[in-house]
DNA sequence: ACAAGATGGTGAACGACGTTTACTATGTGT
DNA sequence: ACACATAGTAAACGTCGTTCACCATCTTGT
């Protein structure tokens, strides 16, 4: 059963230029240009050679979401480590790099998060859990050091979240250009920014 | 270039036909169920007689989005209608109304809503302008009336769609359960309603 | 050293898809 | 009655994901 290591480089190698080849065509054109004949093309290998190393396109798609999870994880983490436990900062940072990674890989973020037809992915099954232990972790630190209101870390997490995956997948999918004028401009990190207090303080007037 | 009724019904039977099956097979199986074939079949018509009625399959489902957004902008206004004006229920029951339809009709509301590669839709172009000028009247109105606290409307109309936005795409997407514990359910309405005052108070502990 | 077998590739094919084409009924307007 | 637009059909084209039969090329047991 030991490969040498001439074997086990050529299968990872071809495996490789696939799994790039993939990677770089649902970037540029999306689901929708990543087909097998198109990765297999650029590749250098047949459409059917493919499925010597990922049962279907599924598998192979799910081995480009597994790689941009991790991804994913590694720039949440990278945003937190400078700033101080507990900080307002810490959460107002990991939505940042939330915003940046989404920006930045926007085809990449619409297959981690993309609904589809059906069947929603378990957070559980996700690498990394979908990055959330993070959020949780950073909102559990917040409320004990007073930073943030006391209350449910999973509760205000969520909260947390999902205002800013709206604000992506809102802009994604949306162009309001021309129909808001803003004194910022209509990027999702600058709307961020700009309702930061918003999110601190509260709609209500203070009394 | 008059038709008599009889030609007109006809014609406008089997087109309501074409549109009734899409939409049907749209709901129940998403876009990917909802090929010409499919939809050929179920109004008793070849795939191909569907062009005789729409340029191609984009135009049949721009037709039903079109459809969407009259439906969607209706039950916003129905959800409104009764709440006083300029009171924070009615911004509540805005958000608690556009919860309801992505809950009711999800796969609706994914073609609304689900960010197409390359091309995003331009809010002026879509039917009601996609539901906005109703949010950002209500916001106008609580700020007026002291509701809300003084503040951009637009910014804080994208602050209130981005959160139910995020809310919707999040539990569409990812499934929380057995990872979270929470009070309440984890669906759009339940979370929606228990960050209510979060929203209201804001994250900051009060001094 | 050599047969046996696993590994990783090929080209051809299948069925489903969106779409086009040629053709054909079936009213309708003059 | 004749010309014509309308609304349908069957068949085909090219692309898609996928499978199949086949073929090199390594690895391994004797």
């Amino acid at each position: 059963m030991t490969l040498t290591s001439g074997a086990e480089t050529s299968r990872t190698r071809t495996e490789l230029r696939i799994v790039e080849a993939a990677r770089s065509l649902l970037a540029s054109g999306g689901a929708e240009a990543c087909s097998m004949r198109a990765v297999g093309e650029r590749a250098g290998v047949t459409a059917a050679a493919i499925y010597r190393h990922f049962r279907d396109k599924q598998a192979l798609i799910d081995h480009l979401v597994a790689r941009a999870y991790e991804n994913f994880e590694l720039a949440l983490l990278r945003a937190i480590a400078p700033l101080p436990v507990g900080s307002f900062e810490r959460l107002a940072a990991l939505g940042e790099a939330y915003l940046a990674f989404a920006t930045e890989n926007p085809e990449e973020f619409k297959i981690l998060f993309t609904p589809l037809p059906g069947k929603r992915k378990r957070l559980r099954d996700l690498p990394a859990d979908g990055g959330y232990p993070i959020l949780r972790q950073c909102a559990v630190e917040a409320i004990r050091e007073g930073t943030v209101r006391d209350g449910d870390a999973d509760l205000i997490s969520l909260f947390l979240w999902s205002r800013v995956h709206g604000l992506v997948m809102l802009l994604m999918a949306c162009d309001f250009e021309g129909d808001i004028d803003l004194a910022g401009e209509l990027t999702p990190a600058s709307l961020f920014r700009q309702t930061r207090d918003l999110v601190l303080e509260g709609l209500a007037p203070r009394d």
